[in-house]
DNA sequence: CTGTATCCTGGAGGATACTG
DNA sequence: CAGTATCCTCCAGGATACAG
């Protein structure tokens, strides 16, 4: 029907991807660390949500990934940053179609968004 | 440090496109369903590890998410057919580019994967 | 300030058996 | 063939308290 327009390989190519951005913040912080909020105490408050236990972990993994590099500076108060690799700024420009394709559909995403999450509403309304 | 060259509502864009994405087949099902493979059996066949009733879940999100159209051909044996709506299609390309960096990357990407597999195997055999 | 150790929970996803 | 109903497991991630 659509001829097999991608070449087969992607689909390999999706499993890798999706090992290394696997992790409920790590898009985001690659994004804010790309936007200069490089420190640790910085991305807690940018992604207030998140965990400092699970920030850390998965900076960790970032950085295993060689996505990003770690930065000790030994001080009191210590001072942490984190930078993108080039490897890890290789992943920008897929970052920001993500980013801009949501954006693009804001107002049908936030319908079709919305309106699944009314029709769950309205099933668990019905168990009662 | 890399002075804002990402204008800030990504953030917010990131946030609905990973609303729609989310779930653990979702764009590996998209993908397949773009090169051809329409039936639910075509689709379990294409994903083995998934169960059939996990696919079936992401299917029915992605159709509430207005992402693909379902098709029920009404015989014996039932025959279903799922396909892209425009909508769903406008995605193909940030899958494409999922995809393609996975692949560009695929050598690096297995080092450093199967670097922080074993990493965690020394560690799980230490505590023993 | 940054990072770790414990403990705990929600819910995504698997297995299986069943209906149409 | 397609889909649903149950039941169950597992672990990512949150909360909290503590350490360097």
């Amino acid at each position: 029907m659509y001829e097999r327009k991608i070449p087969i390989t992607l689909d390999c190519g999706l499993d890798l991807i999706g090992e290394v951005l696997y992790g409920k913040w790590k898009i985001r912080m690659l994004y804010f660390i790309a936007e200069g909020c490089v420190r640790p105490s910085e991305l807690q408050r940018k992604i207030p949500d998140a965990s400092r236990r699970v920030l850390t972990m998965q900076l960790k993994q970032l950085e295993e990934h060689e996505l990003v590099t770690k930065t000790i500076y030994p001080q009191i108060p210590l001072k942490v940053e984190y930078s993108l690799t080039e490897f890890g700024k290789s992943l920008l420009p897929v970052i920001t179609m993500l980013g801009q394709w949501g954006d693009e559909h804001q107002e049908r995403l936030r319908n079709v968004i919305e309106k699944q999450y009314t029709t769950t509403q309205m099933m668990s309304d019905q168990m009662v």
